[in-house]
DNA sequence: TATAAATATTCGGTTTTACCTAACTATTTA
DNA sequence: TAAATAGTTAGGTAAAACCGAATATTTATA
Protein backbone atom coordinates (compact mmCIF):
# COMPACT_ATOMS: atom_id res chain seq x y z
CA UNK A 1 0.00 0.00 0.00
CA UNK A 2 1.03 3.58 -0.39
CA UNK A 3 2.61 5.81 1.52
CA UNK A 4 1.87 9.63 1.19
CA UNK A 5 -1.42 11.07 0.46
CA UNK A 6 -1.03 12.21 -3.30
CA UNK A 7 -0.10 8.60 -4.39
CA UNK A 8 -3.04 7.26 -2.64
CA UNK A 9 -5.08 10.07 -4.28
CA UNK A 10 -3.92 8.92 -7.79
CA UNK A 11 -4.35 5.36 -7.09
CA UNK A 12 -7.94 6.25 -5.96
CA UNK A 13 -8.42 8.10 -9.03
CA UNK A 14 -7.27 5.26 -11.15
CA UNK A 15 -9.26 2.79 -8.95
CA UNK A 16 -12.45 4.86 -9.62
CA UNK A 17 -11.86 5.17 -13.29
CA UNK A 18 -11.78 1.78 -13.97
CA UNK A 19 -14.60 1.30 -12.30
CA UNK A 20 -16.79 3.67 -14.21
CA UNK A 21 -15.19 1.59 -16.99
CA UNK A 22 -16.74 -1.27 -16.10
CA UNK A 23 -19.90 -0.18 -15.77
CA UNK A 24 -21.61 0.62 -18.85
CA UNK A 25 -23.51 3.75 -18.99
CA UNK A 26 -27.14 1.83 -20.10
CA UNK A 27 -29.04 4.31 -18.20
CA UNK A 28 -27.92 7.79 -19.63
CA UNK A 29 -29.31 6.61 -23.06
CA UNK A 30 -32.44 6.30 -21.54
CA UNK A 31 -31.99 9.74 -20.05
CA UNK A 32 -31.47 10.93 -23.38
CA UNK A 33 -34.54 9.12 -25.09
CA UNK A 34 -37.15 11.71 -24.59
CA UNK A 35 -37.38 14.21 -27.34
CA UNK A 36 -35.57 17.23 -25.67
CA UNK A 37 -32.49 19.61 -27.68
CA UNK A 38 -28.67 19.97 -26.19
CA UNK A 39 -29.62 23.58 -25.51
CA UNK A 40 -32.66 22.85 -23.81
CA UNK A 41 -30.80 20.10 -21.86
CA UNK A 42 -27.70 23.07 -21.13
CA UNK A 43 -30.52 25.16 -19.71
CA UNK A 44 -32.00 22.74 -17.43
CA UNK A 45 -28.33 21.78 -16.09
CA UNK A 46 -28.15 25.75 -15.54
CA UNK A 47 -31.31 26.16 -13.44
CA UNK A 48 -30.19 22.79 -11.41
CA UNK A 49 -26.93 24.06 -10.46
CA UNK A 50 -27.66 27.75 -10.55
CA UNK A 51 -30.97 27.32 -8.78
CA UNK A 52 -33.85 30.15 -10.52
CA UNK A 53 -32.41 32.52 -12.62
CA UNK A 54 -33.56 35.77 -14.87
CA UNK A 55 -33.26 35.45 -18.45
CA UNK A 56 -30.46 37.48 -18.95
CA UNK A 57 -28.72 35.47 -16.75
CA UNK A 58 -29.72 32.31 -18.38
CA UNK A 59 -28.55 34.05 -21.91
CA UNK A 60 -25.35 34.98 -20.81
CA UNK A 61 -24.36 31.22 -19.14
CA UNK A 62 -25.68 29.69 -22.44
CA UNK A 63 -23.61 32.68 -24.40
CA UNK A 64 -26.46 33.37 -27.03
CA UNK A 65 -28.66 36.58 -27.59
CA UNK A 66 -31.10 37.21 -25.07
CA UNK A 67 -34.22 36.85 -27.36
CA UNK A 68 -32.49 33.23 -28.25
CA UNK A 69 -32.73 32.35 -24.23
CA UNK A 70 -36.52 33.38 -24.61
CA UNK A 71 -37.23 30.71 -26.89
CA UNK A 72 -35.30 28.19 -25.56
CA UNK A 73 -37.29 28.82 -22.79
CA UNK A 74 -40.06 29.14 -24.13
CA UNK A 75 -39.81 25.67 -25.60
CA UNK A 76 -39.39 24.07 -21.62
CA UNK A 77 -42.08 25.93 -20.28
CA UNK A 78 -44.23 24.18 -23.28
CA UNK A 79 -42.98 21.21 -22.16
CA UNK A 80 -43.69 21.66 -18.13
CA UNK A 81 -40.00 21.54 -17.53
CA UNK A 82 -39.82 25.18 -16.30
CA UNK A 83 -42.00 27.69 -15.01
CA UNK A 84 -41.06 31.45 -15.86
CA UNK A 85 -42.44 34.26 -13.47
CA UNK A 86 -42.34 37.84 -12.69
CA UNK A 87 -39.87 39.11 -9.95
CA UNK A 88 -42.29 41.12 -7.78
CA UNK A 89 -39.39 43.65 -6.37
CA UNK A 90 -38.40 44.40 -10.02
CA UNK A 91 -41.76 43.25 -12.66
CA UNK A 92 -39.41 43.67 -15.63
CA UNK A 93 -36.95 40.87 -14.49
CA UNK A 94 -38.42 37.42 -15.53
CA UNK A 95 -37.43 34.34 -12.80
CA UNK A 96 -37.14 30.80 -14.66
CA UNK A 97 -36.80 27.71 -12.44
CA UNK A 98 -37.10 23.55 -12.64
CA UNK A 99 -40.88 22.85 -12.57
CA UNK A 100 -41.19 19.18 -10.55
CA UNK A 101 -40.66 17.14 -13.63
CA UNK A 102 -37.99 19.00 -14.70
CA UNK A 103 -36.13 18.44 -10.99
CA UNK A 104 -36.92 14.50 -11.97
CA UNK A 105 -35.49 15.12 -15.32
CA UNK A 106 -32.14 16.04 -14.15
CA UNK A 107 -32.24 14.39 -10.87
CA UNK A 108 -32.70 11.12 -12.93
CA UNK A 109 -28.93 11.69 -13.77
CA UNK A 110 -28.19 11.55 -10.71
CA UNK A 111 -30.32 8.82 -10.06
CA UNK A 112 -28.93 6.58 -12.76
CA UNK A 113 -25.47 6.87 -10.70
CA UNK A 114 -26.81 5.43 -7.95
CA UNK A 115 -28.59 2.65 -9.96
CA UNK A 116 -25.02 2.03 -10.92
CA UNK A 117 -23.88 2.03 -7.49
CA UNK A 118 -25.85 -0.85 -6.40
CA UNK A 119 -24.35 -3.36 -9.22
CA UNK A 120 -21.64 -2.06 -7.42
CA UNK A 121 -22.40 -3.32 -4.36
CA UNK A 122 -24.37 -6.35 -5.11
CA UNK A 123 -22.53 -9.18 -4.03
CA UNK A 124 -20.48 -7.92 -1.22
CA UNK A 125 -20.25 -9.56 2.22
CA UNK A 126 -21.69 -7.78 5.40
CA UNK A 127 -17.81 -6.96 6.41
CA UNK A 128 -17.35 -5.25 3.29
CA UNK A 129 -20.66 -3.54 3.53
CA UNK A 130 -19.72 -1.70 6.79
CA UNK A 131 -16.73 -0.78 5.43
CA UNK A 132 -18.04 1.33 2.14
CA UNK A 133 -20.66 2.76 4.35
CA UNK A 134 -17.99 3.96 6.85
CA UNK A 135 -16.27 5.61 3.58
CA UNK A 136 -19.27 6.83 1.94
CA UNK A 137 -20.00 8.87 5.56
CA UNK A 138 -16.79 10.13 5.57
CA UNK A 139 -17.19 10.99 2.20
CA UNK A 140 -20.26 12.82 2.61
CA UNK A 141 -18.74 14.72 6.14
CA UNK A 142 -16.28 15.80 4.24
CA UNK A 143 -17.34 17.47 0.64
CA UNK A 144 -20.46 18.51 3.07
CA UNK A 145 -17.65 20.40 5.34
CA UNK A 146 -15.92 21.82 1.90
CA UNK A 147 -19.44 22.95 0.50
CA UNK A 148 -20.28 24.70 3.67
CA UNK A 149 -23.15 22.20 4.75
CA UNK A 150 -25.83 23.22 2.97
CA UNK A 151 -25.93 20.06 0.25
CA UNK A 152 -28.05 19.96 -2.72
CA UNK A 153 -27.18 22.86 -4.83
CA UNK A 154 -29.51 25.17 -3.37
CA UNK A 155 -32.55 24.97 -5.86
CA UNK A 156 -35.01 27.28 -3.55
CA UNK B 1 -24.14 0.97 12.41
CA UNK B 2 -26.51 -0.95 10.93
CA UNK B 3 -26.63 -4.82 10.97
CA UNK B 4 -27.98 -6.72 8.10
CA UNK B 5 -26.75 -6.40 4.47
CA UNK B 6 -30.14 -4.94 2.90
CA UNK B 7 -29.99 -1.77 5.28
CA UNK B 8 -26.54 -0.92 4.76
CA UNK B 9 -26.88 -1.28 1.17
CA UNK B 10 -30.14 0.97 1.82
CA UNK B 11 -28.08 3.09 3.49
CA UNK B 12 -24.96 3.54 1.43
CA UNK B 13 -27.17 4.89 -2.08
CA UNK B 14 -28.85 6.81 0.21
CA UNK B 15 -25.48 8.71 1.34
CA UNK B 16 -23.74 8.78 -1.87
CA UNK B 17 -27.00 10.07 -3.08
CA UNK B 18 -26.50 13.01 -1.46
CA UNK B 19 -22.98 13.28 -2.05
CA UNK B 20 -24.20 13.54 -5.68
CA UNK B 21 -26.08 16.02 -4.61
CA UNK B 22 -23.63 18.11 -3.01
CA UNK B 23 -21.00 18.33 -5.89
CA UNK B 24 -22.38 20.65 -8.79
CA UNK B 25 -22.54 19.39 -12.17
CA UNK B 26 -20.83 21.89 -13.55
CA UNK B 27 -18.09 19.56 -15.87
CA UNK B 28 -21.37 17.87 -17.80
CA UNK B 29 -22.45 21.16 -19.05
CA UNK B 30 -19.15 21.87 -20.12
CA UNK B 31 -19.27 18.74 -22.22
CA UNK B 32 -22.69 19.30 -23.94
CA UNK B 33 -20.89 22.72 -25.07
CA UNK B 34 -19.84 20.92 -28.62
CA UNK B 35 -22.18 21.43 -31.04
CA UNK B 36 -23.57 18.13 -31.29
CA UNK B 37 -27.34 17.01 -30.98
CA UNK B 38 -29.42 14.44 -28.90
CA UNK B 39 -29.62 12.12 -31.69
CA UNK B 40 -25.84 12.31 -32.35
CA UNK B 41 -25.18 11.55 -28.80
CA UNK B 42 -27.86 8.53 -28.53
CA UNK B 43 -25.79 7.45 -31.12
CA UNK B 44 -22.59 7.81 -29.77
CA UNK B 45 -23.58 6.22 -26.72
CA UNK B 46 -24.82 3.19 -28.84
CA UNK B 47 -21.57 2.83 -30.46
CA UNK B 48 -20.20 3.41 -27.02
CA UNK B 49 -21.63 0.22 -25.01
CA UNK B 50 -22.10 -1.84 -28.13
CA UNK B 51 -18.93 -1.76 -30.26
CA UNK B 52 -18.61 -1.37 -33.43
CA UNK B 53 -22.49 -1.84 -34.89
CA UNK B 54 -23.89 -1.61 -38.77
CA UNK B 55 -26.19 1.09 -39.82
CA UNK B 56 -29.45 -1.04 -39.84
CA UNK B 57 -29.06 -1.79 -35.55
CA UNK B 58 -27.93 1.35 -34.72
CA UNK B 59 -31.13 2.76 -36.82
CA UNK B 60 -32.98 -0.11 -34.91
CA UNK B 61 -32.18 0.95 -31.30
CA UNK B 62 -32.45 4.69 -31.99
CA UNK B 63 -36.25 3.36 -33.26
CA UNK B 64 -35.87 5.74 -36.88
CA UNK B 65 -35.92 5.04 -40.08
CA UNK B 66 -32.28 3.67 -41.75
CA UNK B 67 -32.37 6.98 -44.04
CA UNK B 68 -32.51 8.84 -41.16
CA UNK B 69 -29.35 6.94 -38.96
CA UNK B 70 -27.85 7.06 -42.17
CA UNK B 71 -27.79 10.93 -42.08
CA UNK B 72 -27.35 10.81 -38.09
CA UNK B 73 -24.17 9.23 -38.39
CA UNK B 74 -23.10 10.89 -41.89
CA UNK B 75 -23.29 14.14 -39.51
CA UNK B 76 -20.66 12.20 -36.69
CA UNK B 77 -18.42 11.05 -39.43
CA UNK B 78 -18.14 14.68 -40.67
CA UNK B 79 -17.11 15.97 -37.74
CA UNK B 80 -14.18 12.89 -37.46
CA UNK B 81 -16.73 11.46 -34.21
CA UNK B 82 -17.27 7.81 -35.98
CA UNK B 83 -15.85 6.11 -38.78
CA UNK B 84 -17.50 4.34 -41.30
CA UNK B 85 -16.37 0.71 -43.25
CA UNK B 86 -17.55 -2.29 -45.19
CA UNK B 87 -17.40 -5.07 -43.91
CA UNK B 88 -15.03 -7.46 -45.75
CA UNK B 89 -17.82 -11.16 -45.35
CA UNK B 90 -20.27 -9.12 -46.45
CA UNK B 91 -19.65 -6.04 -48.64
CA UNK B 92 -23.62 -4.46 -48.34
CA UNK B 93 -22.59 -4.04 -44.58
CA UNK B 94 -21.36 -1.01 -43.56
CA UNK B 95 -19.78 -0.96 -39.80
CA UNK B 96 -19.44 2.15 -37.96
CA UNK B 97 -17.18 2.65 -34.69
CA UNK B 98 -16.11 5.24 -32.80
CA UNK B 99 -13.10 7.31 -34.10
CA UNK B 100 -10.85 8.17 -31.12
CA UNK B 101 -12.25 11.48 -30.75
CA UNK B 102 -15.55 9.85 -30.32
CA UNK B 103 -14.05 7.65 -27.53
CA UNK B 104 -12.81 10.63 -26.20
CA UNK B 105 -15.36 12.57 -26.17
CA UNK B 106 -17.79 9.78 -24.28
CA UNK B 107 -14.85 9.12 -22.09
CA UNK B 108 -15.03 12.41 -21.36
CA UNK B 109 -18.27 11.96 -19.13
CA UNK B 110 -16.63 9.13 -16.92
CA UNK B 111 -13.50 11.35 -16.65
CA UNK B 112 -15.79 14.39 -15.14
CA UNK B 113 -16.64 11.58 -12.75
CA UNK B 114 -12.94 11.24 -11.65
CA UNK B 115 -12.42 15.02 -11.57
CA UNK B 116 -15.86 15.04 -9.17
CA UNK B 117 -13.56 12.66 -6.98
CA UNK B 118 -10.84 15.00 -6.70
CA UNK B 119 -13.08 17.56 -5.23
CA UNK B 120 -14.29 14.26 -2.91
CA UNK B 121 -10.91 13.56 -1.77
CA UNK B 122 -9.68 17.20 -0.62
CA UNK B 123 -8.90 17.72 2.36
CA UNK B 124 -8.87 13.57 4.16
CA UNK B 125 -6.45 12.63 6.17
CA UNK B 126 -3.77 9.96 5.46
CA UNK B 127 -5.82 7.38 7.53
CA UNK B 128 -8.94 8.39 5.88
CA UNK B 129 -7.25 8.05 2.11
CA UNK B 130 -5.67 4.54 3.18
CA UNK B 131 -9.11 3.26 4.10
CA UNK B 132 -10.73 5.05 0.96
CA UNK B 133 -8.41 3.07 -1.01
CA UNK B 134 -9.21 -0.30 0.53
CA UNK B 135 -12.86 0.12 -0.43
CA UNK B 136 -12.47 1.33 -4.36
CA UNK B 137 -9.89 -1.54 -4.26
CA UNK B 138 -12.50 -4.03 -3.07
CA UNK B 139 -15.13 -2.16 -5.19
CA UNK B 140 -13.21 -2.87 -8.42
CA UNK B 141 -12.72 -6.52 -7.25
CA UNK B 142 -16.16 -6.82 -6.88
CA UNK B 143 -17.41 -5.54 -10.19
CA UNK B 144 -14.93 -6.85 -12.18
CA UNK B 145 -15.72 -10.48 -11.08
CA UNK B 146 -19.54 -9.67 -11.66
CA UNK B 147 -18.74 -8.70 -15.24
CA UNK B 148 -16.60 -11.34 -16.08
CA UNK B 149 -12.83 -9.79 -15.58
CA UNK B 150 -12.90 -7.65 -18.67
CA UNK B 151 -13.53 -4.45 -18.15
CA UNK B 152 -13.80 -1.86 -20.57
CA UNK B 153 -16.89 -2.36 -22.79
CA UNK B 154 -15.13 -4.11 -25.60
CA UNK B 155 -14.74 -1.68 -28.08
CA UNK B 156 -12.33 -3.10 -30.59
C1' DT C 1 -28.32 -17.67 -64.96
C1' DA C 2 -32.11 -15.00 -63.76
C1' DT C 3 -34.58 -13.44 -59.90
C1' DA C 4 -35.40 -12.24 -55.34
C1' DA C 5 -33.95 -10.50 -50.91
C1' DA C 6 -31.09 -7.74 -47.94
C1' DT C 7 -28.36 -3.50 -46.86
C1' DA C 8 -27.45 0.97 -47.21
C1' DT C 9 -27.49 5.56 -49.66
C1' DT C 10 -29.60 9.39 -52.06
C1' DC C 11 -33.41 12.44 -52.98
C1' DG C 12 -37.36 15.40 -52.15
C1' DG C 13 -40.01 17.32 -48.77
C1' DT C 14 -41.78 18.62 -43.98
C1' DT C 15 -41.10 20.10 -39.34
C1' DT C 16 -38.66 21.76 -35.47
C1' DT C 17 -35.22 24.26 -33.28
C1' DA C 18 -31.53 27.44 -32.67
C1' DC C 19 -29.84 31.47 -33.79
C1' DC C 20 -29.42 36.49 -35.14
C1' DT C 21 -30.89 41.58 -35.62
C1' DA C 22 -34.25 44.98 -35.16
C1' DA C 23 -38.38 46.78 -33.43
C1' DC C 24 -41.44 46.89 -29.65
C1' DT C 25 -43.58 46.83 -24.72
C1' DA C 26 -43.29 47.30 -19.93
C1' DT C 27 -40.96 48.79 -16.02
C1' DT C 28 -37.69 51.25 -13.31
C1' DT C 29 -34.45 54.99 -12.60
C1' DA C 30 -32.41 59.60 -13.25
C1' DT D 1 -40.31 63.51 -18.72
C1' DA D 2 -36.32 61.18 -20.66
C1' DA D 3 -33.25 57.42 -20.52
C1' DA D 4 -31.93 53.01 -19.27
C1' DT D 5 -33.04 48.13 -18.38
C1' DA D 6 -35.32 43.47 -19.14
C1' DG D 7 -37.90 40.68 -22.04
C1' DT D 8 -40.74 39.54 -25.87
C1' DT D 9 -42.11 39.46 -30.64
C1' DA D 10 -41.32 39.43 -35.54
C1' DG D 11 -38.85 38.15 -39.59
C1' DG D 12 -35.54 35.54 -41.59
C1' DT D 13 -31.61 31.95 -42.17
C1' DA D 14 -29.46 27.54 -41.41
C1' DA D 15 -29.05 22.99 -39.71
C1' DA D 16 -30.77 18.79 -38.26
C1' DA D 17 -34.05 15.04 -37.69
C1' DC D 18 -37.36 12.70 -39.54
C1' DC D 19 -40.09 10.06 -43.29
C1' DG D 20 -41.09 7.39 -47.73
C1' DA D 21 -39.79 6.24 -52.32
C1' DA D 22 -36.41 5.33 -55.65
C1' DT D 23 -31.80 3.58 -56.52
C1' DA D 24 -27.38 1.02 -56.40
C1' DT D 25 -24.76 -2.91 -54.64
C1' DT D 26 -24.13 -7.21 -52.94
C1' DT D 27 -25.66 -11.76 -51.49
C1' DA D 28 -28.88 -15.63 -51.60
C1' DT D 29 -32.03 -18.57 -54.02
C1' DA D 30 -34.89 -20.85 -57.58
Amino acid sequence: MKQNKEALVQYILETSGNIYGALNPTIRLELLSSDITVAQLRALLILHTGGPSRMSSIASVLDVALSTATGIVENLVRKELVVREADPHDRRLVICKLSPAGQELIGGLWRSGEFQMERLLDGLTLEQLKKAAEVAEMLLDNVSRNTGGAAGGGVE
